[in-house]
DNA sequence: GTCTATAACTGGATAGAC
DNA sequence: GTCTATCCAGTTATAGAC
């Protein structure tokens, strides 16, 4: 993670690479960076194939062919964008699951695992801003795709599942480990599905359960997840 | 549900509406049914922006303008592909649920009916064949579409849906309407990942857990996500 | 680094023959 | 109902000017 992700993460200005010539006063960023925000919004909410080169630059305020000075092709946009912020997030996922372990010592149970894994994940979600918005809406389509999405979750995401796994395997030693990559396996699932933002728990419930409420998600989802897990250990 | 899609459903050659001449004596099904059986392939694998009507005719080993004639735009042939086993699935969902209601009496579970309403689709899926697994594989990829993803899949699935939180309402008086509905839409993340097919629980697991094993989804689901009900009837 | 211009091609869709 | 031929808008990508 190095300077300048680091500064997209926190939202904070970022300094120009040269004095001279900034073309537009509104925006800060770099126009490289304008691109990725750009290719991050759109690609999220249309998909790779829904997502032109050119719709990608107009957004960003850029000519077309700046975008592939800076990535070469339409695939090495995506995979910048994609690339982006994992490791932002990997970092966080970490830090969380190490520090509630050494927090709570003896004490430490599934459900405070989970809910250590999914927090960070959440907060920035929830908080981090619509690009970050977009960014995870980019992950759960990833997450959904045939094919080569599995192969690119697991490139970017598999150590730190790996984490989560083993941290759980050593809070509950009866479980299988079959049944517990099925239950982590449902979790992505559900927790994807929040981040798609497809509109649909809004509309089917009629407003009671909200997609966007963070504090319903957070509440409910570690200890929903916590309980399957147990459930499965239950199982013959 | 009329003749045409039950006899796609059982898999029964179908027949011909006139005598004469059969283009090829391969395939019996329709040129219409067969378009809509490449479609439903190739819509399900690449999403809607990555499959051309090109394309489609040439899985389907007829003239583009075909599909042209009978679905006017690719928009139509995308819909007519969606719609065509939805009826199926909603139909065996109904009458699973009111089977498993009226043979359990008062000794119905939440994890009995879960069951009851999960069953028909992993079944078609696992044992419907290739169009179905495509076809589930579609219904995952629109359960995941930001926007209109909520809305198509209300459109077509809210009633059984409805159904089955109105059974749970009842083996479970205490729980509040938003738990019910957060529920279902974890369940829901977690059954279309799984028709997803992304690979990515074989690759993560090392083969410990591999995403197509039906008895692996089946066994573990309905106990796994009635676990998940009951859990959230305990938070204050 | 950034933009203009354009090459080379693919896409959805239709008119009209059979 | 099915196929041939085609229109034309829009696509990725690059060469080269500034």
């Amino acid at each position: 993670m190095d300077a300048k992700t680091r500064d997209t993460l926190t939202g904070a200005p970022q300094m120009q690479r040269r004095v001279g010539r900034r073309r537009k006063d509104e925006a800060s960023a770099s126009l490289k960076d304008r691109i990725l925000d750009a290719g991050e919004n759109l690609f999220s909410r249309n998909g790779y194939h829904g997502v032109t080169v050119r719709a990608v630059a107009e957004a960003a305020g850029v000519d077309p062919a700046l975008a592939h000075y800076y990535f070469r092709t339409k695939d090495g946009l995506f995979a910048a964008v994609f690339e982006r912020r994992a490791a932002i997030v990997n970092q966080a996922r970490m830090t969380s699951m190490d520090g509630y372990e050494a927090a709570s010592g003896k004490r430490a149970t599934a459900e405070g695992l989970i809910d250590a894994f999914l927090g960070p994940a959440i907060e920035l979600w929830a908080r981090g801003g619509p690009q970050w918005k977009a960014y995870f809406r980019l992950v759960a389509l990833v997450n959904n795709t045939p094919q080569w999405g599995g192969a690119t979750m697991g490139k970017y995401f598999d150590p730190v599942i790996q984490r989560l796994i083993t941290g759980l395997r050593r809070l509950m030693p009866a479980a299988r480990d079959a049944d517990l990559y099925w239950s982590y396996h449902f979790l992505s699932g559900a927790l994807t599905l929040t981040f798609a933002e497809t509109g649909r728990l809004d509309k089917l419930s009629g407003g009671k359960a909200r997609s966007g409420d963070y504090a319903a998600v957070r509440k409910r989802m570690a200890r929903f997840f916590a309980a399957g897990f147990a459930a499965m250990l239950a199982t013959a």
